[in-house]
DNA sequence: TCTCTAATGCAACTAAGTTGCAATAAGTAT
DNA sequence: ATACTTATTGCAACTTAGTTGCATTAGAGA
């Protein structure tokens, strides 16, 4: 019936976010974990986790990808919407942003999703 | 005086982006121009043009680089605006939006700049 | 034409992410 | 508790985008 297992590494990544406010980059969560697993499991245990709507995940300004804690559509109301990202040009931290955008339509588009990051100084970069 | 060399490699990818319109990813233009030059002089070319303004980039979806005509911040009236990119997911056509889109102001964040990524179907694929 | 140096080609490299496959270990049934 | 099924993992090898160092070439001003 349960088609994910809670291996001990499923667990080691679950209880990281469950403290993890900040949306962290694939390659930091595996040298984090290079003790405890391969980096080819990390990359396999992120993707399910975002297949499940327990993570969410996005591509900052370098290209790399980035998860982050919960679902990116919050669907309030039925309508899509996304929640932008903020990163830190100084200090490279990424957050999500407790905003709701929605998706504004544009002739000849169907716009289905929007990935929003905005780029600054966090609070300790000032 | 020219810091910029009008050489036969530098002509051909400006003759390109005089009649392309669309966003390209670098990946595309590095084999478009595999007979005419090295893929790291089509990464150099791209670089200096868009620091001189004549080019804008951005990441898309998958994390490749894309290059469009024209500066990214269109200054009008000296405030910070950027304007946002479209993609495709069925044809992967990408291409800039006519919108200007002004930086929110956001408690507790200084915020530079933003990328805005729009994602579904172009008109060619509804 | 000479000279200077920006620009190029090439080869080797880096870094993020993927794939195939055999081995392992959740979780259910016996 | 034991056996069994298959999701999950580790490993090694691979792919792909992008970078770097350096010797060579070719714009463009003198």
């Amino acid at each position: 019936m349960t088609n994910s297992r809670k291996t001990k590494t499923v667990k080691l990544i679950l209880e990281l976010f469950d403290k993890e406010i900040n949306a962290l980059p694939v390659i930091d969560l595996v040298s984090i974990f290079s003790k405890e697993m391969n980096k080819t499991t990390v990359y396999r245990i992120l993707n399910r986790l975002e297949e499940s709507g327990f993570l969410h995940s996005f591509v900052d300004k370098d290209g790399l990808k980035r998860y982050a804690k919960g679902d990116q559509r919050t669907s309030s109301l039925n309508s899509e919407m996304n929640h932008p990202h903020f990163l830190c040009e100084d200090c490279g931290i990424s957050t999500c942003l407790p905003l709701q955008i929605a998706t504004p339509s544009i002739p000849n588009f169907t716009i289905k999703s929007s990935e929003q990051l905005y780029l600054g100084h966090c609070i300790k970069c000032q």
